[in-house]
DNA sequence: TACTAAAGTGTTAATAATACACTAACAATA
DNA sequence: TATTGTTAGTGTATTATTAACACTTTAGTA
């Protein structure tokens, strides 16, 4: 591939690596949790970091984001969005690296990363007790929780969080943990219910001792703006 | 530089090549502006692009947007934001490149682009009657400009395109231009004046054949969130 | 059948957003 | 200097949204 800059023509550019890593929550044990990968070897031996990988020529930065997290952490079919662009010139000690980071929720029922050995040293852990971390990843990290904290008040991004269908408690707590902080039932229950989101099945929750709860889906499990 | 990658041990990485793009916003005659270059030669002659350029190894995005801006337009010391990282294969026809794009509001009266005869092609224009567009700089320009209307309603990022003082209706004005609809007089003066960012002035506009009008100012030309 | 525990539900008060029309002050000019 | 034109400046009533707050219902279990 040959590019032309303004000093030299048909020169190749050596400029900044790029790379992407992907920040994925999901909620466990009523804890918001942070998919992390501890590295093996190098300078960063025994910290922690997202997944992340190269972007290859022929791919797009959407397209690395899916890869990295199919290859590393064996996720496949959810949506992620661009969260942010990293360059600090010493975030990575062992070369000029620029990142850009992507962003996503899941439910975690609906992967088992027991099953991949061949990764033992990937897990879920409380984005609110992180360890060591690698690069810049901690200010990654707290760069998408403030996203994720103000996109939950204007979209129905938390689909990504709830299996696919829910009593209104269960997505109280989402929000709450997210939050930090105690919600009014009556009043979550009416702004949600109002904004029309969601719609009631005709099952409950029954089981506990205690009476059941209505369960409720999506209506779309695509992003949807509500502001 | 050396850099490790999963296959090949201390081999250079030839990734995508990284550039950064500023999206310069102004008003001049009532209108909303885009600082746009026109491209003299290849294969993108003839076209309108945004002022970009290389990244290069030692700088980190914001440095080099900031260069850029500096060297392609001469304009210095303002507050630009990373807007979003483009990366579609076929954005330039050239090679294949990824593009950080920047952007930042002005006052274009602290700037004058005529002086600067050494870029002829270089102008203000009218963001609603965009010429041809190189790359992808339309999309870019669009994606700016959605941010730059959800922003002002949260914020008091306008600051960058008002002079030192201005009158409400002035301020008004801006809102109404970017917002692309009317604003009701009396409900706008109330709700600016509750958020609290600005300071009245002693002084009054005067030389209109009409009753003069109060001067504010902002008490932060930094960016301040109000919701 | 009594007890436990979470589900489910309405009203009032406070705040924010909207709709809407006249008087004040200066400049120009008759 | 009186009149006219033009924008500055101001208040109130209505509606919509948010916030605060407590009791009844229902299934499970003892």
């Amino acid at each position: 591939m040959k590019i032309q800059n303004s000093k030299n023509k048909n020169s190749i550019i050596i400029g900044p690596a790029v790379a992407v890593d992907t920040l994925i929550f999901t909620i466990r044990d009523g804890k918001l949790m942070v998919l992390l990968i501890e590295i093996g070897s190098g300078p960063y031996k025994n910290k922690w970091a997202l997944p992340g990988g190269i972007v290859q020529l022929n791919e797009t930065l959407d397209e690395a984001a899916k890869n990295v997290l199919k290859k590393k952490a064996g996720i496949n079919g959810i949506y992620m969005e661009q969260l942010y662009t990293f360059s600090d010139l010493k975030r990575d000690t062992r070369g000029r690296m620029i990142s850009v980071a992507y962003f996503a929720l899941v439910n975690s029922d609906r992967f088992n990363l027991k099953t991949m050995d061949y990764y033992s040293d990937i897990e879920w852990i409380n984005v609110r007790k992180l360890p060591k971390m690698a690069f810049d990843h901690k200010e990654i990290i707290n760069y998408g929780l403030d996203r994720l904290k103000s996109k939950i008040e204007y979209s129905n991004i938390v689909y990504g969080l709830l299996p696919e269908t829910f009593t209104l408690t269960e997505m109280q707590n989402v929000y709450e943990i997210i939050l930090g902080k105690k919600i009014d039932k009556r009043n979550f229950r009416k702004k949600i219910l109002a904004l029309g989101l969601l719609t009631e099945t005709k099952k409950v929750k029954t089981g506990a001792k205690h009476r059941p709860a209505k369960l409720y889906k999506f209506k779309k499990r695509e992003l949807v703006f509500t502001k």
